[in-house]
DNA sequence: GAAATTTATTTGCAAATTACAAGTATTTAT
DNA sequence: ATAAATACTTGTAATTTGCAAATAAATTTC
């Protein structure tokens, strides 16, 4: 049997690469951790701090200091919650729903550009099995003896 | 059609946090440059530093210094190039070949255990999918208007 | 075949990123 | 009312980053 480990290596790998040159927007040239942090505030409903900083498996410290750096780019926005003042609420701006969303059309159109290589059943299975491995993963929480998160 | 970047998104995540977390060998705590180095040194021929730094998209100047720490930590070792003095030719130690096979093997069990909240036939599809991925992405060389390499 | 150019790698430096410990402010439990 | 827990921020110090410039060796050019 083939070695699982490389084949997954290497398509994290090519995704991390996509990942990391994807994507300037703009005038702003978005780093990675920001993008991430963009994308999670989007598809989060309402999210805290901590909980983006849990998703995304980022310290809550440097998650911190890597908001304050998107609220002065003016790309995410802080609301206090009323019936918890300890708690932030984020939200992006106007500037960071654009930013957020250009890039999923950039990812978008690179993906669309890959399966662009593939039949029509090809691409279904491998959406197919995208899916069935994220659904894996969620039921396998640890790795290595040290818990995930 | 759902939402293509979300799914990769969701799965490169979680490999991430996987890569990330993994792996503590013996006194080692690895950290994701270094066992990404010691996979990539183990599986090419002989490599360069240039090829490897070049196969991680590692900026040089960056990689030449987590070198030195990797050979300060006596996991790697450098040999000049007799017909091109200019080369460095990277390779594992005894110790950098055990470090980077345990944690080999600890991926692949991480990876088994995700494979086994599957069946037969689904594992198979996935196993399939991944390497059709990998294939159409080779095919693929750019994203965002920026080379990917 | 010496001088100029290119290539592979290293260092200087300054900025960005990290994470631990300790701090503030608010809420919940006792 | 006091203590403990929670959400987030700041101090600080170490690590990591990448650009520019340096070195050193090979190749090209005249």
């Amino acid at each position: 049997m083939e070695n699982l480990r490389e084949m997954f290596q290497i398509m994290t790998r090519r995704f991390g690469l996509l990942d990391k040159n994807c994507c300037s927007v703009g005038g702003f040239d978005i780093s990675i951790i920001h993008s991430h942090i963009l994308y999670e505030i989007d598809n989060q409903h309402n999210p805290s701090m901590q909980q983006v900083a849990e998703a995304l498996g980022t310290d809550i410290t440097t998650f911190s200091r890597q908001v304050q750096s998107l609220v002065k780019m003016n790309l995410v926005k802080k609301t206090p919650l009323p019936e918890d003042k300890r708690v932030y609420i984020l939200s992006l701006t106007t500037e960071g729903k654009f930013v957020a969303t250009t890039i999923d059309q950039q990812m978008n159109t690179y993906l669309n550009d890959v399966f662009s290589h593939m039949n029509e059943f090809e691409k279904e299975t491998v959406i197919r099995s995208i899916k069935l491995l994220n659904e894996a993963m969620v039921k396998t929480n640890n790795c290595c003896a040290i818990p995930l998160r």
